[in-house]
RNA sequence: GUCCCCAUCGUCUAGCCGGCCUAGGACACCACCCUUUCAAGGUGGCGACACGGGUUCGAAUCCCGUUGGGGACGCCA
């Protein structure tokens, strides 16, 4: 027997930018869809235009591309063509009518003022507010006329009013809720437009959706989506509830605060290998502690064993991915982070060789392209103390050395430094790196003098001495 | 307020149809090794079954309650 191709989807409203959290519900629904050699669908949700965002199309497709998820129908990936809701407002009507016509839905003529007051009384007696069917039992030839006579309505789907609808979620298993709890929603607004619900789920079974990760917050338009399109006679996606993410202090990410924007990481200089990771880790076990390809990532990805309690989006963590990530790096991919100029010429690989150990960041590599060529001084104020240490002797006596010596190989340099300087281990190397880097840490010391040109070296020493010589007296 | 869900180291988690758990891994942190420096790297350590009741010969694992966290209750998505 044929199991049925699975067939995933991510459906953004263009509102906004994309953060971990969403970008993190669209990667389990690609990594679904590979994991079945099915198909993952990108489709804009812009029913409510009031709050679109023209920009948002595109920075959408950007932030996904950019962190490797493509997809096999959407904007720019051929048909169907109206992977966009605005464009299928007629689907909507029509489905409407329809349920209409099967006494499936009905007018409502209630105004906001009446909700409000409704919601607030049930409130009050403990209640919760839901919608009381007011308008349920009106007549449809009267409604309808109504209507027609320019009377404000919205469309609301009639719920059954006793029993339980269940269906099972694909991460937390069988669920099952009381029919009488929910009230009616509204699937069309007065403006004839359809509400999220309707949308949402028409589009997820007109266009084959079989499989559905979503937010935890959708949990409760199930049982409506599938009373809906079982109305409809159409087919039932299985859905599945992922557990939101929330910040380090515990709150849901919030979109409007701008925490962990996929932008704003990616322009922090984060690659989107060490996001991959570690998103894809985010309440999900993944047995392999190594930097994993998107692909390994779906060969095992079972939405049965994600975690049904909130993960917290943890700085540290992607930081750590992010350091697998840059080690991992083809060293050609790291070059385009390298201002031109920087690097003499002939200079770049080894160069390149020498610090991607230490970096965090692509960016950085021009800081300490800056420290290993750039005549400009890099010693800065504060380091003061260390150098007055070391004396003025010190470093023009090393200073003599480089110059008298044509070998750089630090087997031999080190010994000669000693001998000339009467220091050894720390003594010499601690002033000696800040000399001439600027900093208390880096790249093997050795291998900094050998890369680095002579007349910056001399330069710097030059310099070193005077700030050890200027202040004899340490502020203290 | 009402309803639903969840609860293992600081964080992400393994384990959860009971004994194999003196609860395993990763991140962070700390220490040591390496480097006669530091960083990087290597090794090790610290560190949790939220609490209270049951059930059982035996509970992280099952049940109830408490507490805590999350979600839902829109002409938002």
């Amino acid at each position: 027997m044929d199991i049925p191709p699975v067939k995933t989807r991510f459906a953004p409203s263009p509102t906004g930018r994309l953060h971990a959290g969403n970008m993190r519900t669209a990667l389990f629904n690609w990594l679904l869809a590979r994991r079945h050699a099915g198909a993952f669908v990108l489709r804009i949700e812009d029913s409510d235009t009031r709050r679109n965002d023209p920009s948002a199309l595109d920075a959408i497709q950007a932030d996904l591309q950019w962190l490797g998820l493509d997809w096999d129908e959407g904007p720019g990936a051929g048909a169907p063509a109206d992977w966009q809701q605005s464009s299928r407002a007629s689907v909507y009507s029509d489905a409407a009518e329809r349920l209409i016509a099967a006494d499936a839905a009905y007018p409502c003529f209630c105004s906001a003022t009446r909700l409000a007051a409704l919601r607030e009384r049930q409130r009050r007696s403990g209640q919760p507010p839901r919608y009381d069917g007011h308008c349920a039992g009106l007549d449809p030839v009267q409604s309808a006329a109504r209507r027609a006579a320019g009377e404000p309505a919205v469309l609301r789907l009639r719920m059954p009013d006793a029993g339980t609808i269940d269906f099972h979620d694909l991460v937390r298993g069988p669920q099952s809720v009381r029919a009488g709890e929910l009230g009616d929603p509204v699937i069309l607004r007065a403006d004839g437009s359809a509400a999220f619900l309707f949308a949402n789920a028409l589009d997820d079974a007109l266009m084959g959706i079989t499989h559905v990760l979503r937010g935890e917050d959708h949990l409760s338009n199930t049982p409506r989506q599938q009373v809906l399109l079982r109305r409809l006679g159409l087919p039932v996606p299985a859905y599945g509830h992922l557990a939101l993410l929330v910040d380090t202090e515990g709150a849901p990410l919030s979109k409007r605060r701008g925490d962990a924007s996929i932008a704003g990481l990616r322009d922090a200089g984060y690659r989107p290998e060490a996001l991959l990771n570690y998103l894809a880790r985010l309440g999900n076990p993944v047995p392999d502690d190594r930097l994993r390809a998107a692909a390994e990532l779906a060969a095992d990805f079972d939405p049965a064993a994600l975690s049904r309690s909130p993960a917290r989006f943890d700085d540290h963590q992607l930081d750590h991915w992010q350091s697998l990530a840059m080690a991992a790096a083809p060293m050609e991919s790291l070059r385009p982070a390298l201002e031109p100029g920087r690097v003499p010429m002939g200079r770049e690989a080894d160069f390149l060789a020498l610090v991607q150990p230490n970096l965090r960041f692509a960016a950085e590599l021009n800081d300490w392209a800056r420290r290993f060529f750039d005549a400009a001084d890099v010693v800065p104020g504060e380091s003061a103390a260390p150098l007055r240490e070391a004396g003025p002797a010190f470093f023009e006596t090393v200073a003599g050395v480089l110059e008298t010596t044509d070998s750089v190989d630090w087997q031999q340099l080190r010994p000669s430094l000693e001998a000339a300087t009467g220091r050894r281990g720390g003594a010499m190397m601690k002033p000696l790196r800040l000399a001439l880097t600027g900093l208390g840490q880096g790249p093997a010391l050795g291998a900094i003098i050998d890369l680095m040109p002579a007349e910056i070296r001399r330069a710097r020493l030059q310099k070193a001495a005077a700030v050890a010589a200027s202040g004899v007296e340490p502020d203290a």
